[in-house]
DNA sequence: GCGGCCGGTTCACAGAGCGTTCACCTATGG
DNA sequence: CCATAGGTGAACGCTCTGTGAACCGGCCGC
């Protein structure tokens, strides 16, 4: 997960602490600028400002974070009581606020729930296999960017395989678990398949599907390195 | 605004003070029947619910909201600070949350922000997708600029898959978003409107909605980013 | 009340896509 | 070198989808 942004630098030590007993990683800036040019590639996981002594400045560079092209989310503010007020009509700045002094169980609560939400929305359904990416929702596949043009049984064969790289399927597992438990048809309808997604695969990715002879068939490369 | 569902009842001193000098209307239930049978015509404005000694039948409360056919939203709990651990592994269940016992300005700002939220996320009353515009608020829609005269049936239909980009969705389950839960009536019948669609779309925006044999429909193209 | 219109649903049919099967050929291992 | 397993091309037939048209119920104006 890519690390967090911690104003001010340096974080007290309480939110120092939590945050390394917790697992995150992250980084702490001391304005704007510093911020800007401490980007990881990735971007940042998320934020965490404290409204200080000088409010005012990290206003400003709440401000200036939800204003960027990449604006980083989720957004937790650290807030004194006595400053709750300041909150007021400034929905927009943060996604959620934890009252400072903090208990650390409330806090990490507080993030994990935000990460459970930043993650719930957008991520849809993947299988991946280096450079093959199958789409569940949109039931497209596509394979070095290239999309790939599949039946119905030819999706839900290479799913089934894709989901478990490095497996070998005999031709009756194949059967009972992509056709149906109650299929009764002949095995040589596997081979068929398998014929056909190697051939849209490409000859560059025809062995993804490697053939395990009197056994069945493997996608992907063995655990043990063969 | 539609008043809140507060639990249990009654509720505590603070929490009732606190929504009455807030200007808040709301009304407290005992249990998941009361508050069904309580339920406004226009649904709860939100709930606020106190995790207490006895955890699990306020949890099964919540799960009931949330299977409900009308979630409501935004939903607040008020949990002690030795149960923070049960909200693992609960995410789903509850938008925010605030230490029991709370600061009346804690709570208020929470409640402000979870409704400011609520609110900027509703609904915009456009759908848009490439050239296609739907009005929600007029009930027109337009593509390139060109008014399509849809019938009832036809504008749901078309509003929920472009609502949905690139998603596939079999005929039962459009028929039970669609057309309603409890619909019980042939699958052709998508079908049908599926081809009125593409008709009054025109020739050169018909593939807007692609056909995914054995499995249903999908409207625009795969986002593989996103 | 009555007849026509409009929108939604259902039906029947035709065409195409796709899965299955078969026959034949090639590869592999004993 | 034979036996067996897997690859290949093609044909068959089923299932799904598109389509035209009929049916049905509600609404409105006459």
């Amino acid at each position: 997960m890519e690390p967090l942004l911690i104003y001010p630098d340096p974080p007290q030590a309480e939110l120092a602490r939590m945050l390394d007993l917790g697992g995150y990683s992250w980084k702490a800036v001391s304005d704007e600028r510093a911020a800007t040019s401490a980007t990881p590639d990735d971007g940042w996981g998320g934020a965490i400002i404290a409204i200080g002594e000088d409010s005012e400045t990290a206003w400003a560079l709440l401000r200036a974070i939800r204003r960027a092209d990449a604006p980083i989310e989720p957004l937790l503010l650290l807030v004194g009581g006595n400053r709750l007020d300041e909150l007021e009509l400034r929905d927009e700045l943060y996604d959620d606020f934890c009252l400072d002094p903090f208990h650390p169980r409330e806090l990490e609560a507080r993030l994990r729930h935000l990460f459970w939400r930043a993650g719930a929305g957008a991520a849809p359904e993947l299988v991946e296999y280096g450079s093959l990416i199958l789409n569940l929702e949109t039931y497209q596949a596509a394979i070095e960017g290239e999309p790939l043009d599949l039946t119905y049984m030819e999706y839900e064969l290479l799913k089934f395989l894709a989901q478990h790289p490095g497996k070998v399927f005999t031709r009756e597992t194949l059967l009972s678990r992509v056709w149906g438990y109650e299929y009764y048809g002949g095995a040589r309808t596997v081979d068929v398949h398998i014929r056909r997604l190697r051939a849209k695969l490409g000859e560059e990715h025809a062995n993804l599907i490697s053939t395990v002879r009197s056994v069945g068939y493997r996608f992907g490369q063995s655990r043990w390195g063969v």
